[in-house]
DNA sequence: GGTGAAATTCGGATTGA
DNA sequence: TCAATCCGAATTTCACC
């Protein structure tokens, strides 16, 4: 049943408990502890605006693979990425590239910028290797939650 | 002026608009005006509830590389692809891979069954290349908003 | 175009059933 | 869990700068 919720809050973001619990006939009350507990869980992270890359002026996005000299120089290069706002993800990877970054940028000059000078100047990247993205089908911020239905 | 208010969205949601107005001192209904602005213009998508994959049981994130025979099927791939919901991002990529898939999944069998039963039963894929995430560092559901900055 | 105040409307908490 | 009430807060409207 808590699934229904998930699915209303990912959609929605933050909505009134009377119209949560409208969907799900259920009172506001009803609803309001049901969503709380659901953020004392930890299942709910936070809400946020979902803002349009296009429309911000960032055309390019591109995904970084990233290898490094391991592993004295790590602590230094996560502490740089993550204050790079146009990193907008940083995964470690299994395999041969240590970490792949998911960059939002305006143009391909600035994608140059970032990998020639940026990136490419933080001790101990060993390489890059640049995946231009040309277009985008889908890019959904909620999570699976089928997986969950047979509940 | 406004990029201070797309920073205050995308961190937290929908917000009263009192409440934006105090963050910038600006009145109640000035403040809502301007976001009102921001989402006629289409710089806001939506709003969503960001949900922890962890706390919901999805343990393993990876990046499935298709290559599809093109251009045939492309069409009913792509509608294949959105429907499923493990995918949680389809990028078309520039270079030899021709689609770049983030998945979301319970656990490596849930994976193995995804490659090897739904993706690789479609028609048209050619070969798949699965590289799996062993850490997060860094997943931001806001774009980039520093390069408005200077304005 | 922005401010301030007032009035109305709406949501949320509490109580009792 | 639902229904009802009360309180508080938020949004809209209006008049003014």
């Amino acid at each position: 049943m808590d699934i229904k919720i998930l699915r209303l809050l990912a959609a929605n973001g933050r909505m009134s408990w009377a119209d949560i619990g409208a969907e799900l006939g259920l009172s506001g009350p009803a609803a309001a502890e049901r969503v709380k507990k659901l953020e004392q869980l930890g299942l709910v992270r936070g809400y946020a605006a979902l803002l349009d890359p296009g429309e911000l002026g960032l055309g390019v996005t591109a995904y970084i693979a990233v290898r490094l000299d391991r592993p004295a120089h790590r602590a230094a290069f996560l502490k740089r990425i993550k204050r790079e706002e146009a990193v907008v993800e940083c995964h470690h990877m299994a395999g041969d590239d240590d970490y792949w970054l998911k960059v939002r940028v305006p143009d391909l000059r600035a994608l140059e910028i970032l990998v020639s000078d940026t990136l490419k100047s933080i001790e101990g990247v060993l390489g890059t290797r640049t995946s231009i993205v040309m277009s985008t089908v889908k890019e959904s911020a909620t999570p699976p939650l089928d997986h969950l239905e047979q509940g």
